[in-house]
DNA sequence: AAAATATGTTAAACTAGATTAACATTTATT
DNA sequence: AATAAATGTTAATCTAGTTTAACATATTTT
């Protein structure tokens, strides 16, 4: 394993997940990594905990290593709306709050004991001017970030609830064994019930 | 004017309004502003005419600099969605295509004769790279457009179709003037009767 | 000015999905 | 093993928004 030839430890070892992901898009030198290792922070959160809660500034913005977080929204009726999942080799933040440095619209909360790596505000802006290699990287996953976003909202408004939940299901078959059901149904825009029901005439269909 | 004082004619002027955009952002040097004027074109489109045609490759972002485009997606069943509205100071692309070099999900179409500033892929990649700061531009830029789709979701999920359109009217009064009701109708995920019923509604609500 | 095209309205019948409420099943806690 | 808490199901009733279709009004084009 590469890290070990490096600096032998443990201390390469947490990070090389996020370090094989942004190589996979630049690649850094290995003064690059060290210098971006010194900029990052590891942390472990349990099943339950919030990593950010509605109102409070978003400091963190964080790539998931092991485990599972949902964002959502709580609206004016007590309401949750779940936004995003977020799993391994993912993103998670509320990106509003973290580029404005104001007062956050989401929660992101743990499904699972969650391990991540993050980069607080300040180190990250500091960083991408540091490694103008990492100011494209992030240009980049952002930009992927955007298209995303874009095609889902199409998604919402073309597909019917039913081709919503098979997209669903198809694209991260992993997400529908870790997360309930009824978290999912709030995703996709709809009650558990109504998902209860397409996932019954789904079972009846074949 | 500045550009006046810099070089004489017409051909700063024309540029003029994305650089005061991007100055807003990173500030530039003359050099800079020189060097990007190189990389970047003029184009003046007619109402009716199409920036992008879904299924080409998007070869080009555009930065309006007067007018109108509607960004819109064409379904199996041939049903149009309106996607997105650009006006002055605004980029319109299809940002899947343009990133990947693949075919377009989506057409955008000029609703008003429309002057626009773009960039050819190739030539924005050689910028970014010849200028940092352009780098850290579009990152921010995309960062926000990210945020605001994120919202949209949001609001697709959480409002009605009402107040979808109070908060559409309220945020972008000067769009509802310019932009058939149909087509709003259909950037707000309803039909153009129900819009029609809407707005009687408000109407006689007050 | 007339005809054609694009845009907007109204109303009746319909449907995808929400709401309510009761119950069933699984998973965690004592 | 028993209880509590979380998750999932079913079915009846309801509603926001769609569909269809006919008509009305602007705006272009000839």
């Amino acid at each position: 394993m590469r890290f070990i030839t490096i600096e032998p430890g443990i201390f390469m070892q947490k990070f090389q997940p996020l370090i094989d992901y942004i190589n996979r898009i630049v690649s850094l030198t290995e003064e690059e990594e060290k210098l971006l290792v010194s900029h990052i922070s590891y942390r472990k959160l349990r099943k339950g905990q919030y990593f950010l809660q509605q109102g409070d500034i978003c400091k963190f913005s964080g790539f998931i290593v092991s485990g599972c977080t949902k964002t959502f929204y709580v609206d004016d009726e007590g309401q949750e709306h779940v936004i995003m999942f977020a799993v391994e080799d993912w993103w998670t933040s509320d990106m509003g709050s973290y580029i404005a440095q104001k007062p956050a619209d989401y929660n992101v909360q743990c499904l699972e004991n969650t391990e991540l790596i993050q980069f607080s505000y300040e180190e990250q802006d500091l960083i991408m001017r540091e490694i103008p290699k990492l100011e494209r990287f992030f240009r980049i996953i952002v930009e992927k970030a955007f298209v995303a976003s874009q095609k889902r909202i199409v998604r919402n408004f073309s597909m019917s609830a039913k081709d919503r939940y098979l997209y669903f299901s198809s694209q991260y078959p992993q997400m529908e064994q870790r997360i309930p059901q009824y978290m999912i149904a709030s995703y996709l825009g709809i009650t558990k019930e109504f998902l209860s029901k397409i996932k019954r005439q789904l079972l009846l269909d074949q």
